[in-house]
RNA sequence: GCGGGUGUAGCUCAGUGGUAGAGCGUCACGUUGCCAACGUGAAUGUCGUGGGUUCAAGUCCCAUCACCCGCUCCA
């Protein structure tokens, strides 16, 4: 076969349609923006990925700081919740941005985030007018001395490439060597009747605030309302949280513990791309992990480098993985910290990474949030948010989430450690993982997939098609195949076949030849090192066995 | 949402307004007997979709959808 030609990820993305692992979503129709299937081999190696997360996370976690044990249960929610989780959660308020686009370059901003200064604003005439971005009023009163400046520049307002800016009272003033002027700085929600919304970019015009929704919304029931509006979960965490107390009451798990989910997902992203990378639908791994206040940071540390080792464990290199602690300025307003777990893709530019999974420290947020009402962070405090009547703006299920610690003769509000990862992220990162060009392979393209993930463990041919070869052949892949997923293949050369299973990433290839009907012997090949060796035919379950036991 | 690029067989891609093509892959038969071997044959196309111009459109024009790249966005 030619070599391949194309960029690494165009490749990836052909040997996926071409082998069975990922297709466009109804393709037949010309796709549609966003959304993906798993084909044949695909959805073995996701499943593959999902069950071992389930078994090293859910059934068998490694041993806790210090070796205690721990326990960790699943559960597995409806995707439409009630909708005032989303409300409480936070969701609501925040996938519903309102943002302004510049008609002239083209940015984008959220209509929070953009400041309107108004220079002369006593006038009637105001004597220039300019946007700034800055998160606050109180943060655009800090920028308006670079904004400022960059306005004078690009509009070429000569009056006022030097001049001053200095805050007398209320309001800045700018001196310029003709004159003194006040500056008002307004919100874009607020502005007054004839300012006009202008570009923190460019000094362009900007489109009126629209919103932005990030939920996927639905109706429950026939009738469609306001009342029966409901939304897609766009995460699985809210599942686990408004079960806590189901859980607990239960269960008798006893803190620290923590609560698995494995399940689809939906946002509406603004912008689907990069293969499967981000996509309107999406399954996550997430585990909520509730432990004492006092142990949450040593539990956080715990679980963030636990999901590090489970990616190297199961063959991504650790060259192309990294852990990225959030700078304070990018955490959540709930979070005490979190730390993604990074990857670098092939379609990134070189020195990228694309998140697999975050890791998050969330306090007592999301518990508190279920119980009292959404919460915001005021002044470093987490309070309830409250509307102009002084009532919380959404209100909480008033149920007591509280734990009551046995040993410590104790009650309070978990803290929770959060590690949540993306299946498809985590797949199609062990697809480019597996991606291999070999050149002085008579099959240069293989997928080097650990064991453990391979969609199909192993595959059986007789040498040839006759001379009694698959009358022997055939009842070794019916043993094999009770075990695990085996193919069968007697058709066309050996090299051929051979070069099948190295693209679907099949780690042995077990051959039936003359030699077995004299000796019971099959060769076994390797699909990384093409490397043969004779072992029984009776052993070829133990083999197996053997190296996918050693392989995890 | 903006700008640029691309869209023809399962994959990679040729195709000057005038008959829809190649290589690989797939399937069948033969040969072969451990690494995409060889021979013979076969199947496979809404030329992304919808309009328009034209005697005639894969080719020109318009719209639209999808994918890629760059912005933007990503709680």
């Amino acid at each position: 076969m030619a070599a391949p030609t194309g960029n690494v990820m165009e490749r990836i993305v052909a040997l996926c349609k071409r082998r069975g692992f990922i297709f466009q979503s109804s393709e037949i129709y010309g796709g549609i923006n966003g959304f993906w299937d798993y084909g044949p081999l695909g959805v073995e190696l996701k499943r593959n990925l999902k069950d071992a997360w389930w078994n090293d996370m859910v059934r068998n976690p490694p041993l806790g700081p210090g070796n205690v044990e721990y326990q960790m249960v699943g559960v597995d929610c409806s995707i439409i919740m009630h909708p005032q989780v989303w409300k409480v959660s936070g969701h609501y308020d925040l996938f519903a941005d309102l943002m302004v686009d510049c008609k002239e370059c083209k940015r984008r901003f959220r209509a929070d985030k953009v400041f309107i200064a108004v220079i002369g604003g006593d006038l009637p005439q105001p004597r220039g007018v300019f946007g700034i971005e800055a998160d606050g009023l109180a943060g655009a009163l800090e920028e308006l001395p670079n904004a400022l400046t960059a306005w004078a520049k690009g509009k070429n307002e000569a009056e006022f490439k030097k001049a001053e800016v200095v805050r007398t009272g209320a309001e800045p003033t700018v001196n310029t060597h003709k004159g003194s002027y006040v500056v008002q700085v307004h919100e874009l929600g607020k502005l007054p009747a004839g300012v006009p919304r202008l570009c923190a970019n460019c000094w362009g015009e900007l489109t009126e605030p629209r919103e932005f929704n990030l939920m996927f919304q639905t109706y429950v029931g026939a009738l469609i309302d306001e009342e029966s509006k409901a939304f897609l979960r766009p995460e699985t965490a809210q599942g686990i949280f408004v079960n806590f107390k189901n859980v607990t009451d239960t269960t008798r798990v006893k803190v620290p513990f923590g609560i698995a989910q494995v399940g689809k997902s939906f946002r509406n992203e603004i912008t689907p791309r990069n293969f499967t990378f981000r996509s309107r639908e999406f399954e996550q791994m997430e585990i909520e992990f509730f432990c004492h206040p006092s142990e949450s940071r040593q539990w956080y540390e715990y679980w963030r480098d636990v999901r590090l080792r489970w990616y190297t464990n199961l063959g991504l290199t650790s060259s192309k993985l990294r852990l990225r602690e959030h700078d304070k300025d990018e955490l959540s307003h709930y979070s005490c910290g979190t730390s993604d777990i990074e990857y670098a893709f092939p379609f990134l530019a070189e020195g990228d990474f694309g998140e697999l999974e975050g890791v998050a420290h969330r306090g007592d947020f999301d518990l508190r949030s279920h119980m009292e009402g959404k919460l915001v962070n005021r002044d470093g405090q987490l309070v309830v948010d409250t509307g102009p009547d002084g009532k919380p703006r959404w209100k909480g299920s008033g149920k007591d989430l509280t734990y009551f610690d046995d040993e410590r003769k104790e009650r309070f509000v978990p803290h929770v450690i959060e590690p949540s990862a993306g299946a498809d992220r985590a797949t199609l990162a062990v697809i480019c993982e597996a991606y291999t060009v070999d050149e002085s392979r008579p099959s240069p393209e293989l997928m080097r997939f650990h064991p453990r993930l391979a969609p199909v463990k192993a595959a059986i041919f007789p040498l040839v098609n006759k001379d009694g070869l698959p009358e022997i052949a055939e009842p070794l892949y019916r043993e094999v195949k009770k075990r695990w997923p085996a193919q069968y293949d007697a058709k066309a050369s050996i090299g051929k076949r051979y070069a099948r299973m190295d693209e679907a990433g099949t780690p042995y290839c077990f051959t039936v030849d003359g030699q077995t009907k004299e000796d019971g012997t099959v060769t076994v090949r390797d699909r990384d090192t093409g490397a043969q060796q004779r072992i029984d035919k009776s052993r070829v379950v133990e083999f197996l066995a053997e190296k996918l036991a050693s392989a995890m």
